[in-house]
DNA sequence: AAGGCCTTGTGAACGAACGCACAAAGTCGA
DNA sequence: TCGACTTTGTGCGTTCGTTCACAAGGCCTT
């Protein structure tokens, strides 16, 4: 019971190279934004507009970038061009990242097809689904393989990032079998909690859950306005 | 850092009626995880075990739950039907919620599709798209209807929540017209801010935002182990 | 009836994130 | 060259969220 926690913890990973996770979070957002001011023909940005263009915060911003390094030219702002590579480059966009999807039903699809991996450096280097009826179909350029190939082309293909859209009984074995072939980041969108090793990054997007987050919010307000009335 | 605040400290939280966001969150997941364990037959459940199944640590299990009341039992746990209704109530999800989904494509054809909606009370009112090809096709049961009808459809349904699957360049012309039709909730897949008036909620989901995201993590212990050796 | 055992509910410490506000540092026009 | 103006970078107080740790409370066995 005693939880032997007497050893003075300490500051985790102060002299660490890192950036705070909520930082991270926002910086392909000003990835995004940059894009957009590039292609309206702009070469420089303030942290204002940057701001705005993205729907942050200017301090929040500043001191995101801040994190890597200090580029900006005061009175002036950031170069675009400068701060898309450094971005890029912080985040591990300048390489190419091979992506598995696996699952290629109704959003299986959907990803397959999706613009927006390509464009950040994310190749769809293989789609396998479990059904034999699906096998041979093409994607977006990329024909489904059996289930059964997802071992070899997770090694043929250096895969370390796998995406999960099968039903959400069978997404723990998937997992297992991404993990046990050298998968080390894994994006669930299968309503359920996966087990992997500690060294295995992992993140979900769970649709439902943002709806039901909406929903409060919607009845929250309905709530105030009828309770005022009553 | 003693609170040496001598000022009446505001409880916050405890006069209002408000669950911290954080934990708000996380209601939808500790649903699902009971709704699974219903299933499996269990009519109590430890904040131990409902931080197990929905991997959360159970100390935050424990006071998430505590902002919706006492209802547990020391020594036992919660009652698992209870806390079902409970969270549901509170999220609000004992009502049923019209959601009109915009933009039929790949995406919009798989959320039109998704059992996840409708198992949490969410209904699809409506499908509508700007491409004519598109409309009078049925996509899970429900008829694709023209952009045109957008209006008509969210006060005909009650629509109070939409869903935003077009391309980023529309997004923000459909959100004003959701909006001015009477939304009050917007989920918007598009790659972009959507600016809205202040008491409109709106969450994003962006799938290559999370990619991102496991690239940096990914990349950042890649770098780990090859800074050591070089 | 009493004591042991288990689990909740929460006060309090800790830590992360936010946002203000401003000095520092640069640009640009005169 | 100089001074007005703009914008960065950041120290600091505040707020929000997490975690610890334990008293309070209730069940069950004896
Ligand atoms: N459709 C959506 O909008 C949506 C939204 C959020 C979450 N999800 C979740 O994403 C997942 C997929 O949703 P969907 O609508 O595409 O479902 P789907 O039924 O259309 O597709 C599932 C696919 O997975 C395949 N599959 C089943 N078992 C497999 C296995 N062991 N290995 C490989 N492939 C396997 C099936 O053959 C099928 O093609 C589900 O878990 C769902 O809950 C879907
Ligand atoms: N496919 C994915 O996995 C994915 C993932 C994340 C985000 N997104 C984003 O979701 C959006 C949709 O993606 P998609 O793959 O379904 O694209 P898509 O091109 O397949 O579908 C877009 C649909 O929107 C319709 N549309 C265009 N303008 C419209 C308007 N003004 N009003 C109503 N409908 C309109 C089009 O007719 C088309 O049917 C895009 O913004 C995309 O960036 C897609």
């Amino acid at each position: 019971m005693p939880a032997a926690s007497g050893t003075p913890r300490p500051p985790a990973r102060s002299g660490e190279r890192g950036i705070p996770e909520a930082a991270v979070a926002r910086l392909p957002l000003y990835l995004r934004a940059l894009g957009g001011l590039a292609e309206a023909g702009e070469t420089t940005v303030s942290s204002e507009e940057l701001a705005a263009a993205s729907g942050v915060n200017s301090a929040k911003v500043r001191k995101d970038l801040s994190y890597l390094g200090s580029y900006g030219t005061r009175g002036v702002g950031y170069d675009v061009q400068q701060l898309v590579h450094l971005i890029a480059r912080e985040l591990g966009l300048t390489q190419d990242w091979p992506v598995l999807i696996v699952g290629i039903g109704n959003l299986g699809h959907a990803l397959a097809g999706y613009g927006g991996f390509a464009s950040r450096g994310f190749r769809v280097a293989g789609l396998v689904d479990a059904d034999p009826a699906r096998v041979g179909e093409e994607v977006g350029g990329v024909a489904v393989s059996h289930l059964d190939q997802l071992e070899s082309i997770v090694r043929a293909e250096q895969v370390s990032i796998g995406v999960i859209a099968t039903p959400a009984a069978a997404a723990q074995s998937v997992c297992d079998r991404l993990v046990a072939a050298g998968v080390t980041s894994v994006l669930n969108f299968a309503p359920c909690v996966l087990a992997v090793p500690p060294q295995v990054g992992v993140r979900k997007v769970d649709l439902s859950i943002e709806l039901q987050i909406l929903a409060f919010h919607e009845q929250r307000r309905n709530v105030a306005v009828a309770g005022v009335a009553t």
